[in-house]
DNA sequence: CTAGAACTTAAAGTCAACTTTAAGTCAAGC
DNA sequence: GCTTGACTTAAAGTTGACTTTAAGTTCTAG
C-alpha cells in the first residue's frame, strides 16, 4: 500500500502520516523506489492513533501507548501504569459527557436557562477563596 | 471580585481572562482606576468556559452557545440547533468513551493485545478502497 | 509615605498538530 | 517515450489557546 491508499483509508493526509513516522508514531516502512510501502497493519495502527487523538491523547502519549503494546508481548508495568491513569480520566470524560448530555437535552425541552442553572447541573465547583 | 481572584476561584490564569474578554466570551466589567471589578456571575461564566474547553468545544463555539444562553430569555432557533448538533457529539463520545473504557479494562487484566485486537474492540474501521 | 504586590497594555512567543510550499523524482497509462 | 499524477524532501506557515515580556500604573500594608 502506497502513503496515497493508505491515506485515504484513514481519512487524513498523506503529509499527515509522514509526520506521525517523523515523530516515532509509525515505523519507517519498506520503500520502493524511494517510495513508502506499507504493510496492511500499519493502516491499523494509523486508525488507533486517529481514534486517540479524538478521545483527547496528545500524539506522545499514543507513542507511549502503542510502543508497550504487541502480540505476544506481555504489556509491561509501566504500560499498566499509563494505562491506568488514562482509564481514570476516560471515566471522569463519561460522567462529565453525561452531565452534559442530560443538560444539552434538558435544554432543548424547556426553553430558558441561566447560567446558574447550567453551572450546577454540571456541578462546576470554584475554588474557594 | 479583581481579576486576581476571579483567576484564582476560576483555576486559570489572569491573562487567560482578558484574552477571553478580548475574544468576546466574557463581558467588559466595570472598572474601578482603570482595573477590572467583576461581578459574581463572572465566575460561572468563566467556569463554564473552562468546562466547555474541556469538553472539547472551541473558544467560537463556546461563544455563540453562550450568547445564545440567559435568564428568561428564550434560547432560539438558532441556537437549539448548534445545541442539538452538539448533542450528536456528544453522544457520538459517549460511546467511544465507553469503548475505549472497557478495552482499557480488559488490557489491564488480559496480557496481551494486538493492534487488530484493539482495532475490532473499538469498532474503527478504515474506509473502503 | 513608601515598598512591593497586583494590576494595565500591546506585542511577541509558545506548543501541538498539522498543512503548505517549492523543487524535484518516480511510475502508470497511452 | 512521454505526460501526468503520485510520490519525495526540508523548511516555512497556520490555527487555537494561551503565556510571556516589557514597561508602566495603581492599590494596600506598614
Amino acid at each position: 500500500m502506497k502513503i496515497g491508499e493508505l491515506s485515504a483509508r484513514a481519512n487524513l493526509n498523506a503529509s499527515a502520516i509522514r509526520y506521525y513516522e517523523k515523530l516515532g508514531l509509525l515505523a519507517a516502512p519498506q520503500r520502493i523506489g524511494g517510495q513508502r510501502r506499507y504493510p496492511s497493519g500499519a493502516l491499523q495502527r494509523v486508525l488507533l492513533v486517529r481514534f486517540a487523538t479524538d478521545m483527547g491523547f496528545t500524539l506522545s502519549e499514543i507513542k507511549l501507548f502503542l510502543n508497550g503494546l504487541g502480540d505476544h508481548i506481555p504489556v509491561g508495568p509501566r504500560w499498566k501504569k499509563l494505562a491506568s491513569r488514562k482509564l481514570v480520566k476516560v471515566k471522569e470524560n463519561i460522567s462529565r459527557s453525561l452531565k452534559l448530555k442530560s443538560l444539552l437535552q434538558g435544554l432543548l425541552h424547556c426553553h430558558c436557562a441561566s447560567l446558574e442553572f447550567c453551572v450546577t447541573r454540571l456541578s462546576l465547583s470554584p475554588n474557594l477563596r
